[in-house]
DNA sequence: AAGTGGTCTAGACCACTAC
DNA sequence: TAGTGGTCTAGACCACTTA
């Protein structure tokens, strides 16, 4: 994983900035990395534009490569965080606890919806796995997950009730690394003030997602209600190609 | 802005596969692509990028690049987007006429929290610029920005009542095309419910932003509180570096 | 074994900033 | 004018998939 070089001076950069060693705020030219690295200046490229893309450097052309304060102002709190690594099981529980709670498991027909969104054909059936998201035991999120059998044919309540993905990365050698995310607000229904705790009044975040395999196939669709107070998805938006 | 090799292609390709010319999901293998188009395959390769990142394609090592058939369907409805552009101004409208309503604009001292966001001294003051968004005359978001004077000395109603990124752009010929975003939903305050027609037990979608100049400083903090049924930000996650 | 995308290099030249 | 990041090239070699 860490053994390509532009990946190394990433871990290294990001280390060294951390630390506060660029107290002007200003890196060294490309030239200078290049040099320091033993590596070639396009190796050097890749891992700033890396970072430029995270929104922890950013780079002035005619005038030098330039650490961004705010980003480290940036962790906030013990919230849900989709983050640009906004995966499902990627929880940034900070010292909470996670747990799931298995409330439904059936194989149903997919729906005319799921057979687009999935790549099936009329026949086809797919997993429905509805769960509930805990933090110290104190529930957050109802997820229902909809997973074609034949992609996982051997899944059971006892595979479910953990990480689904992580699951699959054993398995298939497979990891979920791409979605499709949508995010919006919603009132609470009856069902979600019963099972996360909410008042009448008080709304859930809702997210959307359908994520993909890394060769493209579509693996899942999951439709999450959040308890409002938990979630909070940041993420570091660029315009430029 | 187009004459650049790597966006030509990204142009073209785009086309390209709109128009359905590879009808087997299927693009040319990337050597042919660099002898079809008369440019190096590094070229291609930073291309291919951009819209992978897109979301658009998938590529696989060993077997070739593929078109996402889920990218297209992903256009929906008449709602307020993000989406991967996602700047404030950046609407999509679809038809209905954006319109502007300005509720109040004055300058204030910056608040402790402000200093921090926009690197002020203690003494420096910033535009507090209230604001009602309507799409149709059916207003869907409350905005409140902070804009540090020195950056734009000359602002007043008549600009503030428009597009204040358009201003920015032409009279500092520097774009906003970063920016942090933090998305959450919260209960509609008397405020919320008065000024964007909703229900008590309607929610809103809750946007904060702190918005960058391309060199990377920070030119605005913005809040918005969005009406639920208008609030829909998409985007393409991809978890590689 | 052949084909495909991924990594990495060395170097030329351009565009912008600062002095 | 010197220094900085941006673009683009040509080519070597590697890793993976498919047959």
């Amino acid at each position: 994983m860490a053994d390509l070089v532009y990946q190394q001076v990433i871990t290294d950069l990001n280390k060294r900035i951390m630390a506060n060693e660029f107290a002007d705020k200003k890196l060294p030219d490309e030239r200078s990395l290049s040099e320091q690295y033993q590596v070639s200046r396009s190796s050097i490229k890749r891992a700033l534009n890396v970072l430029a893309n995270q929104g922890l450097i950013f780079k002035k052309r005619g005038s030098g490569t330039f650490i961004n304060p705010l980003y480290l102002k940036n962790q906030s709190s013990f919230k849900y965080e989709g983050t640009n690594l906004g995966i499902t099981d990627s929880l940034n529980t900070e010292g909470a606890q996670p747990s799931i709670q298995l409330l439904d498991f059936q194989v149903i027909p997919a729906s005319q919806e799921l057979q687009q969104d999935l790549f099936l054909a009329p026949d086809e059936f797919v997993y429905e796995i509805k769960r509930l998201r805990l933090l110290d035991d104190q529930p957050f999120m109802i997820e229902v997950g909809y997973i074609p059998i034949k992609l996982v044919p051997e899944l059971n309540r006892q595979v479910v009730s953990k990480s689904i993905f992580t699951y699959v990365q054993e398995s298939l050698k497979s990891a979920v690394t791409k979605s499709f995310l949508s995010i919006s607000a919603d009132a609470s229904t009856a069902e979600d003030q019963k099972l996360l705790g909410l008042k009448p009044t008080e709304p859930v975040g809702v997210m959307s997602g359908i994520f993909f395999l890394d060769d493209g196939t579509p693996f899942e669709v999951s439709n999450m209600r959040l308890h409002y107070k938990y979630m909070k998805y940041t993420t570091f938006v660029s315009t430029e190609q």
